[in-house]
RNA sequence: GCCUGAGUGGCGGAAUUGGUAGACGCAGGGGACUCAAAAUCCCCCGUGGCAGCCCCACGUGAAGGUUCGAGUCCUUUCUCAGGCACCA
């Protein structure tokens, strides 16, 4: 073993033992408790960034830890390859995206190796391969007989210059991104999944997830959004009926007006002949589909000049046309109450449309012309209904079953359950993506692809020009036969939305080769015991997840009724920003690696200077690492620099996992430090082996008191290491308690042959602990210390219950809940001899100035609180 | 706009079930070593009162509340972050 530490040696020496050993390669054993950890795949973007780094140290960590607890650990990587940066990379770059994506994942795989990571590779699943999406497209089409999938239209963002369908990405500002005109919605036929048809089940099934953090579920429950309502008609005299739903049919005769969306039949019909209502209408539909952008928006309307009739009172309610409804979610049509509905409210007051009051309150006083949120309080217990005819004097729950009743019983209307969550809209209109598997018949008009036929494989070398889909553009991809009549037929050029591949691809991993979806050894390996991502994927993706495994499992491929016990949702990672200002005014974002900052005497940072022309430079907010900002720092440099360990290293100890990492070069080079302490501390207990012989047998009976402190520290720092990678997965307190034993043997000078057998239970349990964080340096110390090779295979340390007693406890003493005093009482010592005690402490008595405490509280192990 | 989180020293964070606020690391200050510097090692380091010790007061975004005791629980509020269905 060298005197000093050379990271890079140390890393290749590692990295060619586990792969001369295939030491990451695992198969399935029958008897053996399995252990699968799955982080999320990365898009191949072109290479690692720090977000990727922390995602897979957490998993590497998470994985080496449940080896090292003896079982079979799963860790399999892929690469999630299809999506829309490669098309971009394409025009920007005149590359095919097919060419693209695979070199960068090529470079990202050996990144990930030089990282570390225990991958096993002949597992490994790229998504825009047919071998894999061909078996998307065969549950596709069975999903299709079974009648879960389904056409019909729907809104895209429509760009009218580039005739292009743009993703929410690309509409900045409300214009194409591209062509800078002002974007519009556009209905187009379009594959949906029913995902509703699996809302209840969604939303059950988060109640069998104790796994998953709280705050996960929350989001699913509401973006699933299971609602009671009314689902009901008004009749429009010549016209059609509107049906509308709503959740507070109590408020019925609250309504003054209703609402329908700008391409709703009725309002396109009464455009016909009115010049300002069709002009209106046009430029209602000009904003993109977003959510946020609909939800924020100024709230625009126009009356139709049409009236419904209200269905209990009789009386003629104006119907409007309004930007903010959409057709397509529900039915198009809302009833607006804007007494008892803040948007409503708004609308209403906005263009004169009267507000009615229909709900009381004792004690509150209904203002029209003001808005107060408790006006919506459905659940107030005091909440009566006024000025409602026959529902007057009901509450909320009254009302709603006494409308329910009626209008059923005259068959108006019915009781139904809504949820929020729409169908899953699959087809995207671009190249880089799994082809939807159908075929266009004249005669027999959409026909799945038969499963003998598949895959429907993508053109791989193509050129690319950015507007048109190159499958859209070649007539000879296009043409074909129809499976059921054999004429001339068209396939579908629309390709998958790319969260498809990634909804199944931890059960492929599963059964790598298999001629099927995937066979028998998913049953071996899942669920996922540990699923590992960012934040951002708490909803879609995760939905999504959890949706295609009740399909799958629904097909007899996968077993179980979720696809992932427990999850763990980790925060971005984070950097500060610098910038100059330019000539024009700009700022011109300066990249972290190239400042300096300089602290006043007090560590606050006075300024930062740039590292090449020594100018000062401004300091900007800190913000999640990205291009725009320049504050991406780029892992690479780092692992050039410091070595994987290090990198590892600070990733998991510069916050706990969920929280967002702030970057900090100075971090890095602590953690540097740390393992540099380490390497030489090893090295001197070697050193002493060498010239002495190896140290005896520990006695654990006869040890000094500071042996017997020493001991204590190791076993306790045993505890709540295993502890926190386990139970709390909080990694950066599991090295903090490991640096703080590091800082007591640092204190400890006992070079006699007891103390040295002690450091050897140290030093072993140390480099055990450090394992998963720092593999590498962990091997290479433990072979020293060992004699062996064995590491990835050590059991985890536990702690000895004998070295963890204490024969007397420290308290705290507190008078009037304020810290007095201290004492030091045995650990056996009744609750009358610990206040005897606190009340015997100088300091204590002090404060008590010869009161007797009326009452003393006693919490065991920890203090004692008297009150006077 | 809606949903979900977060806010603690100069900085990242710790405090696990309501029980010693600031573990551990970084930055900073002082010292040792060195011709010198780097590296390394040792000491100090929330704010105020005191030259310093002891000690005292204050202190977890803000304002209230519950409790013997609140960073932790409740109410209100501010700020920031993530998501909002075609970025992945």
């Amino acid at each position: 073993m060298q005197e000093t530490y050379d990271p890079a040696a140390v890393e290749a020496a590692a990295q060619q033992f586990w792969q001369t050993h295939r030491s990451y390669e695992v198969s399935e054993t029958p008897g053996r408790e399995t252990f699968y950890c799955l982080s999320m795949f990365p898009y191949p973007s072109g290479k690692l960034h720090m977000g990727h780094v922390r995602n897979y140290t957490l998993g590497d960590v998470i994985a080496r830890y449940q080896r090292m607890l003896g079982k079979n650990v799963l860790q399999p990587m892929g690469f999630d390859a299809f999506g829309l940066p490669a098309e971009n990379a394409a025009i920007a770059n005149g590359v095919a995206p097919a060419a693209w994506t695979y070199a960068n994942a090529e470079y990202m795989r050996g990144q990930l190796n030089r990282l570390g990571f225990g991958y096993d590779w002949s597992r490994q699943v790229v998504t825009c391969t047919p071998a894999y999406y061909r078996w998307e497209q065969l549950l596709f089409t069975r999903l299709m007989k079974k009648g879960l999938v389904y056409r019909r239209n729907s809104v895209v963002n429509w760009d009218p210059v580039d005739q292009t369908v743009l993703a929410n990405e690309q509409v900045i500002d409300g214009r194409g991104w591209r062509s800078g005109a002002l974007v519009e919605r556009k209905e187009i036929p379009q594959w949906f999944v029913r995902i509703t048809a699996y809302a209840q089940e969604l939303l059950d099934g988060l109640d069998q997830l104790p796994g998953w953090p709280d705050s996960v579920k929350t989001m699913q429950r509401n973006w699933i959004g299971r609602s009671e309502g009314l689902e009901f008609r008004f009749e429009v005299p010549g016209q059609a009926p509107l049906t509308v739903y709503t959740t507070r049919p109590d408020t019925l005769m609250g309504v003054t007006y209703l609402a329908v969306a700008a391409e709703h039949p009725l309002a396109q019909q009464a455009a016909a002949g009115n010049p300002a209502l069709a002009a209106f209408l046009q430029e209602a539909v000009r904003s993109g589909v977003a959510e946020a952008e609909m939800e924020t928006m100024e709230k625009r309307g126009m009356p139709l000049g049409i009236d419904a009739i209200h269905p209990l009172s009789g009386e003629r309610v104006p119907v409007w046309a309004a930007n903010f409804v959409l057709m397509g979610y529900g039915t198009g049509a809302v009833m607006a109450v804007p007494g008892h509905d803040e948007r409503d409210h708004a609308f209403a007051l906005k263009y004169g449309l009267p507000i009615r009051q229909v709900v009381a309150l004792p004690g509150l006083d209904y203002d029209p012309g003001r808005w107060q949120d408790a006006y919506a309080d459905k659940l107030h217990p005091q909440m009566r209904l006024v000025n409602s005819g026959e529902l007057d004097g009901l509450d909320y729950r009254a009302a709603f079953d006494h409308l329910a009743r009626r209008f059923e019983a005259e068959g108006r209307g019915r009781r139904k359950i809504n949820y929020r969550l729409r169908d899953w809209g699959v087809s995207r209109q671009r190249y880089w993506g799994c082809p939807i598997p159908v075929i266009y018949c004249p005669r027999c008009e959409a026909v799945p692809v038969p499963e003998d036929q598949l895959p429907v494989v993508l053109p791989e070398e193509v050129a690319f020009t950015g507007v048109q889909s190159p499958i859209k553009a070649d007539p000879a991809w296009r043409q074909t036969r129809c499976p059921q009549c054999g004429g001339p037929a068209e396939r579908e050029t629309d390709t998958f939305d790319t969260f498809f591949e990634s909804s199944w691809y931890y059960a492929r991993y599963c059964s790598p080769g298999a001629q099927t979806l995937v066979d028998e050894r998913a049953r071996h390996w899942l669920p996922v015991n540990q699923y590992i991502g960012g934040v951002e994927h708490a909803i879609l993706h995760l939905l999504y997840f959890r949706f295609f495994h009740k399909l799958m499992r629904d097909e007899g491929f996968v077993p179980g009724d979720e696809p992932a016990l427990n999850l763990l949702t980790q925060g971005m990672v984070v950097a500060p920003t610098f910038y100059r200002l330019g000539a024009d005014g700009k700022k011109q974002w300066i990249n972290p690696a190239e400042v300096t900052l300089e602290h006043d005497e007090r560590g606050q940072v006075q300024r930062a200077r740039h590292l090449g022309d020594g100018g000062e430079v401004h300091i900007g907010g800190t913000e999640k690492m990205s291009k725009s900002k320049n504050n991406g720092v780029d892992p690479q440099t780092l692992i050039d620099r410091y070595g994987a360990d290090t990198v590892r290293l600070f990733s998991m100890f510069a916050a706990p996992p969920e929280a967002s990492l702030e970057w900090n070069e100075a971090g890095v080079e602590g953690a540097s430090r740390f393992l540099k302490r380490l390497w030489k501390a090893v090295h001197a207990h070697l050193a002493l082996t060498q010239t002495l012989g190896p140290p005896p047998a520990l006695e654990r009976a006869a040890l000094s008191p500071a042996q017997k402190a020493l001991r204590a520290k190791l076993h306790e720092t045993i505890q709540k290491v295993g502890d926190d990678y386990g139970r709390r997965q909080q990694f950066n307190t599991a090295i903090a308690a490991v640096m703080e034993l590091m800082n007591a043997v640092g204190r400890f000078e006992d070079a006699s042959p007891q103390g040295r057998a002690l450091l050897q239970e140290v030093w072993e349990a140390v480099v055990r602990m450090l394992a998963p964080v720092a593999p590498h340096l962990t091997h290479v110390l433990w072979q020293a210390l060992s004699g062996r090779e064995d590491l990835l295979d050590q059991p985890f340390p536990r702690a000895d219950p004998a070295a963890l007693q204490r024969d007397e406890l420290q308290l705290v003493v507190q008078v009037n809940g304020k810290l007095r005093g201290q004492i030091t009482v045995a650990a056996g010592a009744s609750q009358a001899e610990i206040i005897a005690a606190a009340l015997a402490d100088e300091a204590v008595q002090k404060h008590l100035a010869g009161q007797t405490p009326k009452k003393q509280i006693v919490v065991p192990g920890k203090l004692v609180n008297l009150v006077v």
